[in-house]
RNA sequence: GUGGGUAUAGCUCAGCUUGGUUAGAGCGCCAGAUUGUGGCUCUGGAGGUCGAGGGUUCGAGUCCCUUUACCCACCCCA
């Protein structure tokens, strides 16, 4: 045997959590997903790897797929067309091109699965990722009722969550898009302007101004009322007021205007209060697949954690990969980005390292038989329960509670086996109670 | 892809400017004080090729060069 160790080392941008993390994460994990299925979305899951070509349907491969390869392998067998999906909304289009004939629609379906990037990673920013999905999608049409109904997700997921206050921020795109067209800006133009837009909070309107002059060539009258229109933000009533006040008459603004109040009257019956909700008209996303409605959220207190869920309406899903016409609407919530912010923030703390409820303590090797039966009985009644089985001293066996926070030890030594009145000890405040043997599952039951 | 920064114990870091006995601290870990009781305290202990390679020097964790890895920011996004 050599003495060489090898140095233990994670693929950086591939994150991985302590067992006391990972429940938490876990946990919020499991609100994503009751918060999709109380709107009626159904899961599915796709394969890790997709055929390259169906990954580059959109033309170019992106520089960020990565493809599978077996370096040892023959050369006539290597196979190069397999890759890891770089987001969950190509591999539901061929989904759903494949199984057009067996869905329903409007099919609402939620996805919450790994994919990768190769990206540069740095803080927040990974390789390997949970993205949560859902999205309705429409055969022919989909009613823009289902774009109102989306913020409704998102806002029982985060509330449930109880990260802090929040704020999910609306707009529709063609309202600016409208503008712009009745301007006579030509398409490709206006879909760029709408990308510049986008950076408006974030670089300021003096540089936004610039862009639109010099990057797509817009009169800087337009460019200027561009920007007074993407300024516009608030609660949506008011927006909607001031929107109506203006005079275009753009087939597309009006479309674009009547979706997002179809979207602001409805919210308050959805059950979205207005403090959690903005219409903000700059934003646009950069995504040049969205033609209307377009959603963020961000964490009030923690804005510079940048959007925590996003999405948006798009006209044709699966336009690569079938003639059916499928408008949609969906958002996604990066949560191993959250994940990762909330933990740093202090927002979310780690939990309890063990999930056991109980640890049965073993002072008398002989009676072990009593202790498995006393674990059998709290393991039927479905509470996590664990047997110390290691042959260490009792203070050892105390200490081990206390350090994987399980909350309660149960105790039986030569004094309880006689009287068959065993102790239970609260580890949280240190109390202990002696306890009827027969009445094990009751007493422990009323103290968790 | 562009621009910065860091690399010393399991973790977070000090030491480097002004090279010089056995390289330190806190936390964590193990053991004991208390052989039927955790957290607090005290005592003791284990644990380091100072990222790697080369150079300068009597002597390098410290100075110089190369290299690798990681971190942060930009771009883009979740």
């Amino acid at each position: 045997m050599t003495d060489s160790i090898i140095e233990p080392r994670a693929v950086s941008g591939f994150p991985e959590w302590l067992p006391e993390e990972e429940a938490e994460f876990q946990r919020l994990l499991g609100i994503v997903k009751k918060g999709f299925e109380t709107f009626g979305f159904a899961p599915i899951e796709t394969p890790a790897a997709e055929l390259l070509e169906v990954l580059a349907s959109k033309g170019e491969i992106n520089k960020q797929i990565y493809t599978l390869a077996r370096p040892n392998a023959a050369e006539e067998e290597r196979e190069t067309d397999m890759a890891l999906h770089f987001d969950l909304t190509v591999p539901l289009a061929r989904y759903v091109a494949m199984n057009f004939d067996k869905l329903s629609f409007p099919f609402r379906r939620y996805q919450i699965q790994k994919v990768w990037r190769g990206e540069r990673p740095q803080k927040g920013r990974f390789r390997e990722f949970y993205q949560c999905d859902i999205d309705v999608i429409g055969h022919e049409s989909l009613d823009p009722l289902n774009d109102a109904e989306i913020p409704a997700v998102i806002y029982g997921i985060f509330t449930k969550m109880q990260i802090g206050a929040f704020v999910i921020r609306v707009s529709n795109r063609k309202i600016l898009q409208g503008i712009l067209l009745e301007f006579a800006t030509p398409a490709e133009i206006a879909m760029e302007a709408l990308r510049i837009v986008d950076r408006l909070p974030k670089i300021g309107a003096d540089a936004v101004q610039h862009d639109l002059e010099t990057g797509c060539g817009l009169p800087s009258e337009l460019a200027a009322h561009i920007i007074e229109i993407a300024g516009i933000s608030g609660r949506g009533a008011d927006v909607m007021e001031r929107l109506e006040k203006n005079n275009h008459s753009h087939p597309l603004y009006l479309e674009g205007a009547e979706e997002l109040k179809l979207l602001v009257t409805n919210l308050a019956a959805l059950g979205v209060p207005d403090d959690a909700f903005e219409v903000d008209l700059s934003i646009t996303r950069g995504l040049d697949y969205y033609t209307g409605t377009v959603y963020e959220t961000f964490l009030r207190d923690y804005s510079q954690l940048g959007s925590i869920c996003s999405g948006g309406r798009y006209d044709n899903l699966a336009s690569h990969f079938t003639t059916q016409h499928l408008p949609g609407v969906g958002i996604s919530i990066g949560l191993t980005r959250l994940f990762s912010n909330l933990l740093d923030a202090g927002i979310v703390k780690p939990s309890a390292k063990s999930p056991s409820k109980v640890l049965v303590s073993v002072m008398d090797r002989a009676r072990l038989k009593d202790y498995f039966s006393a674990a059998t009985e709290l393991r039927h009644a479905g509470i996590p329960t664990e047997v110390f089985l290691e042959n260490k001293r009792f203070k050892a066996q105390i200490k081990y509670a206390d350090k994987k926070g399980i909350p309660l030890v149960l105790i039986a030594g030569e004094t309880e086996f006689a009287t068959g009145t065993w102790l239970l000890k609260d580890m949280r405040n240190g109390i202990q109670t002696s306890i009827s043997r027969k009445e094990l599952v009751t007493c422990v039951s009323s103290l968790l």
